[in-house]
RNA sequence: GGGCGGUUAGCUCAGUUGGGAGAGCACCUGCCUUACAAGCAGGGGGUCACUGGUUCGAGCCCAGUACCGCCCACCA
């Protein structure tokens, strides 16, 4: 998708540049298992045919995933190549390759081994679309309307009822307290008491606990240890009993009476409609609240109690904090370091074990006879027999959260646990680019892992690059409609185009997908194409140099340093919009607007020094731009007469400091600018395109292309001064309107009054004169000074 | 409920330390000028969301308001 497109684009020119400077660069791409997705799509083909993977058998459905994987599972790849990335393609990753897989499994044997891997009966987070338990990170909150049910709970020996709130009434069956607010005097001699809990007659406590809100409906909150993580904190905390009536299924179970084997919706209706018949329904009214979804399967979160193992993460988690305060690992933008820390700081244990079969499975074994558990780095090595009592093993059915083995992707890319030339040559890595939303779920467990294992930051550098949104705002998404294929993009303007605008869109905040930018990209390989022709058709005999003859040659070569120095700067440090718009405008303003039509005449000539400033300034910036735009500037390259091999190869320029040259840039670009401001004359005067008009300058001689530029002949002679533009007086001919130079001249006599009378009342300001600094107040006078006397030779 | 970001031209976005508002696209006018009409030249267009404050001077700094978006969160 297009969010795969920027971060290729990102790192592709990352690693191009780097590979020009000539750093050693290595940019492995590779994929992830992708656990729950890749299951869920197997299984909806199994369904297609009839079968299930139940019915086939574990062995036989990772056959299925093998082979679906080894037809979809190249596409990023084959996309990748399309958009022009230069990976190392030869050593492409899979997380479930057998050295990969290995390391993972000895990642967990040495987690377990120090006691933060556990398994534990905890509440998880059950997705009841991919039957299995999933980690915090995996659930979206959505607002949904609900109804909310308000129950009457007697109070064991008296009349007197508790009444409590609940969104889930089929949960009731579950409960197994109440609990008010230690504080609310509504309630307190009833601690202690119990309720008898309608439709099951069990005796459940009222207990006392903080955590209940006083405001809060009546103050009486039912606990439900088995399926709210809520009541479960508190259930553990008061030590209450866990029931479960809901199944991993979704239905009800045994434990549910009368209702077991209703689905939790149905279920549901039939509480409310017993609790009604039994006169404890006390009121039902509309609620809305959020409510957690499966970001994966998009079925709503079903919170039970289940036997999972997790991962403590604060251990892990405090040398990554301390990494990322310290900056060796520097996160871009920069609010998001605070972010990352927050979320570390406040991190919770880490659900891994997921209840599919594509993926790594847990490397531990259960003897059943005596209930020792055995762990082993090595499957092939894993006992067979149970070592104290000789019993059969069983290995654990679950995988793991494919998060868990992407974290460690760094190193075990480069070979890790084995200490390879690889690792050794590439570990720490540099640079990470990633959308946010894989903040903590990939680069967070990155930096963990990394300082645990390798004992080193995973990179240095976390740039976090935009979320392109739809053109209209919406999120990008199949489901919605609003994705726009990359592909598609790339077949109608190209990959150079797409990158360029790509990275021209590229922001510190989210944007909308910009038609415009990638139109930007494509009209900029056009031209480049066109401006190569003519400079090639022109120059291809002369030797690529900087011989500077007059003030023009040396204001291109000090642009064009300039350029370099500055587009260097921002690709340092990630601003990629202005690093790309800073090329097109010094290529398509300096170069071709103005250099190009400056220099055509002696280019024609065939002077050799036009022809070999040209030839560099272009050998220079097809290097420039090569990062952003592969495919163009290669083919270009490819008919430059100073080319050795590929562009892909060449060095990235170095400003050349010893070509700037402030003074040239001061007198050409005052010699645009008059230029320019003949040019809007002659428009606004109605005099015809095509014509050249008489005209004498009055002191300093402007650039020599001022003239030809702007179809004025300086030598005029004999008529009189009809207007005045800079040092230019224009002569009357009669290629021009009166009626129309006069009202020209009037409008910029207008322009004039209100540009002095703005300048005279500033510098009346007594503040301004005696506060501002001496500079800015000067540079008003001489503005002003200008002004009254252009107005004056006016009038 | 917390936190973060946004509000600047018709559209999408830039605006470095506070000193006369910019780009690309779109629009208007004129040009097939021997690299390029996917082009060239010129032009119009903005109460910088709102209200106060600081300052000689605010798009920029401070306080508040209103919308929009995102992230985090165990109020039934």
């Amino acid at each position: 998708h297009m969010g795969h497109a920027l971060n290729g684009a990102i790192q592709d020119a990352l690693v191009r540049w780097a590979r020009g400077e000539g750093r050693r660069a290595k940019w492995i791409l590779g994929t992830d298992h992708a656990g729950i997705a890749t299951q869920t799509q197997v299984e909806k083909q199994l369904r297609a045919e009839g079968t299930s993977r139940e019915e086939i058998g574990r062995e036989a459905f990772v056959r299925r995933v093998w082979e679906w994987r080894s037809e979809y599972g190249g596409q990023i790849v084959e996309q990748y190549k399309r958009l022009g990335a230069t990976c190392d393609y030869d050593d492409e990753r899979f997380t479930m390759d057998p050295d990969y897989a290995a390391a993972v499994q000895k990642v967990f044997v040495e987690l377990y081994e120090q006691g933060l891997i556990y398994r534990d009966n905890y509440m998880v987070n059950w997705d009841p679309g991919s039957h299995s338990a999933i980690s915090d990170l995996e659930v979206e909150n959505r607002e949904v309307e609900d109804a909310l049910y308000s129950i009457d709970y007697p109070v064991e020996g008296s009349d007197q009822v508790l009444t409590v709130a609940t969104v889930r009434p089929e949960t009731m069956l579950a409960d197994t307290a109440v609990a008010v607010n230690p504080e609310d005097d509504r309630y307190r001699d009833l601690v202690g008491k119990h309720c008898v809990l309608p439709l099951v007659g069990r005796r459940i406590p009222i207990i006392a606990d903080e955590h209940v809100d006083v405001e809060f409906g009546t103050g009486a909150l039912k606990i439900t240890p088995g399926h709210d993580p809520n009541d479960f904190e508190i259930g553990r905390k008061h030590g209450l009993e866990e029931i479960g009536v809901i199944g991993p299924d979704g239905r009800m179970t045994e434990v549910a009476g009368e209702f077991a084997g209703l689905s939790a919706a149905e279920a549901q209706k039939a509480v409310v409609e017993a609790l009604r018949a039994e006169g404890r329904l006390r009121a039902e009214e509309p609620y809305v609240h959020s409510v957690p979804f499966s970001h994966r399967s998009g079925e709503r979160i079903e919170p039970l109690i289940s036997l999972q193992w997790f991962c403590r993460m604060d251990e892990l988690a405090r040398p990554a904090i301390e990494v990322v305060e310290r900056d060796e690992v520097r996160i871009t933008p920069p609010q998001w370091k605070r972010v990352y820390l927050d979320w570390m700081r406040e991190i919770r244990p880490w659900c891994i074990s997921r209840q599919l079969w594509w993926g790594h499975r847990i490397p531990v074994w259960y003897c059943d006879a005596c209930e020792e558990t055995y762990v082993a780095e090595d499957p092939a090595a894993a006992p067979e027999r149970c070592g104290s009592c000789g019993g059969a093993l069983r290995q654990e059915e679950d995988v793991l959260d494919t998060w868990f083995s992407s974290a460690i992707w760094p190193f075990a890319t480069l070979g890790w646990p084995d200490d390879t030339p690889e690792l050794r040559a590439f570990y720490p890595t540099s640079f990470l680019t990633t959308a946010r939303e894989i903040l903590f779920l990939w680069v967070a467990r990155m930096i963990m892992t990394g300082l645990e294992f390798p004992g080193a930051v995973p990179f240095r550098d976390v740039y976090v690059h935009s979320v392109i949104q739809a053109r209209d705002g919406r999120r990008m998404s199949k489901s919605l409609g609003t994705g726009i294929d990359p592909l598609e993009e790339i077949d109608v303007h190209g990959a150079d185009a797409l990158r360029f605008g790509l990275l021209a869109m590229s922001s510190t905040q989210d944007v909308r997908f910009s038609d415009a930018k990638v139109q930007q990209g494509r009209d900029l390989a056009n031209k480049l194409w066109n401006a190569s022709r003519l400079i090639l058709l022109n120059a291809a005999d002369a030797e690529p140099a900087p011989r500077p003859v007059c003030v023009e040659d040396r204001w291109i070569l000090s642009r064009l340093e300039r350029t370099i120095a500055s587009v260097t700067e921002k690709l340092e440090t990630y601003d990629f919009a202005h690093a790309v718009q800073e090329a097109y405008s010094f290529f398509w303003r300096d170069l071709c607007d103005w250099y190009l039509e400056i220099a055509k005449p002696r280019l024609y000539d065939g002077e050799e020094e036009v022809a070999a400033n040209l030839l560099y300034a272009l050998e220079r910036l097809l290097a420039l731009l090569h990062p952003v735009m592969p495919f163009v500037t290669e083919e270009i390259w490819s008919f430059h007469p100073a080319r050795r091999g590929h562009l892909a190869v060449h060095a990235f320029p170095v400003a050349d400091e010893s070509l700037f040259d402030r003074a040239a840039e001061e007198d050409v670009e005052g010699g645009i600018d008059l230029t320019q401001r003949l040019r809007a004359w002659r428009d606004l005067a109605g005099v015809p395109a095509g014509a050249t008009l008489p005209a004498v300058v009055d002191g300093i001689a402007p650039p020599s292309f001022v003239s030809r530029l702007s179809r004025f002949e300086f030598d005029g002679v004999g008529a009189e001064p009809v207007a005045s533009i800079g040092p230019v007086r224009v002569l009357d001919s009669d290629q021009l309107d009166a009626t129309a130079v006069a009202e020209r001249l009037e409008k910029r006599r207008a322009e004039l009054r209100a540009e002095v009378e703005r300048g005279e009342r500033k510098l009346g300001n007594e503040g301004f004169v005696a506060k501002a600094p001496a500079e800015v107040v000067e540079e008003e006078r001489g503005k002003l000074e200008r002004y009254k006397a252009e107005l004056a030779e006016l009038s």
